[in-house]
DNA sequence: AGTATACTCCGGTTTTCCGCTGGGTTTTGT
DNA sequence: ACAAAACCCAGCGGAAAACCGGAGTATACT
């Protein structure tokens, strides 16, 4: 139940991103981790993955960066924590059905848990939090007036 | 996303404890661990902390052992691992407030996947643990026959 | 062509946490 | 008194998370 370091770093570069998708100009690792104060070379790894994933593309040398590979508002946050965590793989994923009955029961709410918590993280798309933070970037605007 | 060794030990453990709710008759530690292959050095952590946070209550001495001190169609599920994961005590549980814009916009998606997990965990208790498991029992039975 | 800029690949390091173990103390029933 | 249990505290090993570095490679710009 705990967001990591990991799954934030990347929704804030996918943010970023998804911010100049309309423009075609590639956006450099340099320039994110800047941004949101993130070490860079750790965002390379994360970008690295979610480049394999198919979430970003990226354009080498000079001039270049990365890009979203699709539209915003088609990338659900729970595409990106899959991605992120699809990497590190769990082959060795118990089921737990060689397990006796009580753990059996015990596994079966917790895919129930998780379920619950994956119709949240499909329902929202990168573009949703871009809209949400304008939305309150305006708010607070107001405010200030 | 992950069910831990540690709730699923404490949550096998309080099942056991909750099967013998009716009599006062203690259960230990060894025998628990023993029945559900438990490290019981470990279990021992566990029961401590269940009992720091009121779910079970135990008794010192030769004939000692630990009781649920609360009836099993009282305890919830997500009781049960607000307990464990409280003892851990994150108290420097940074709420994202002081972050940025986008970072607080994570947070507050989070907050409702959270919610969304809670709200499964909540409305399984103890009981409903038990009845689920004696009623796969019975039907493992009758396909035996 | 040459150079600067950026990603890419691969590996190493540090830190943190989980699962687990051991030693010694205190309480209680017989 | 003795044994059986919970209690308390402290540490350890491995794995994963978070992070750094270096050498290589592709690309743009001049």
């Amino acid at each position: 139940m705990e967001l990591s370091s990991k799954s934030e770093y990347a929704l804030l570069a996918l943010l970023h991103l998804a911010d100049r998708y309309q423009d075609d100009e590639p956006l450099q690792i340099r320039q994110i981790a800047a941004d949101q104060d993130i070490p860079d070379r750790y965002l390379e790894q994360l970008l690295a993955t979610l480049r394999r994933g198919g979430l970003v593309k990226s354009q080498r040398g000079a001039k270049g960066g990365y890009l979203l590979s699709r539209a915003p508002w088609s990338i659900s946050l729970l595409d990106v924590l899959r991605c992120l965590e699809g990497a590190d793989a769990n082959l060795a994923d118990n089921n737990g059905s060689d397990r006796n009955l009580e753990s059996a029961i015990i596994y079966e709410i917790w895919v129930e848990v998780d379920r619950a918590a994956n119709d949240v993280l499909q329902h929202y798309t990168l573009q949703d939090l871009k809209d949400r933070r304008d939305a309150r970037k305006q708010l607070d605007l107001m405010y200030y007036i």
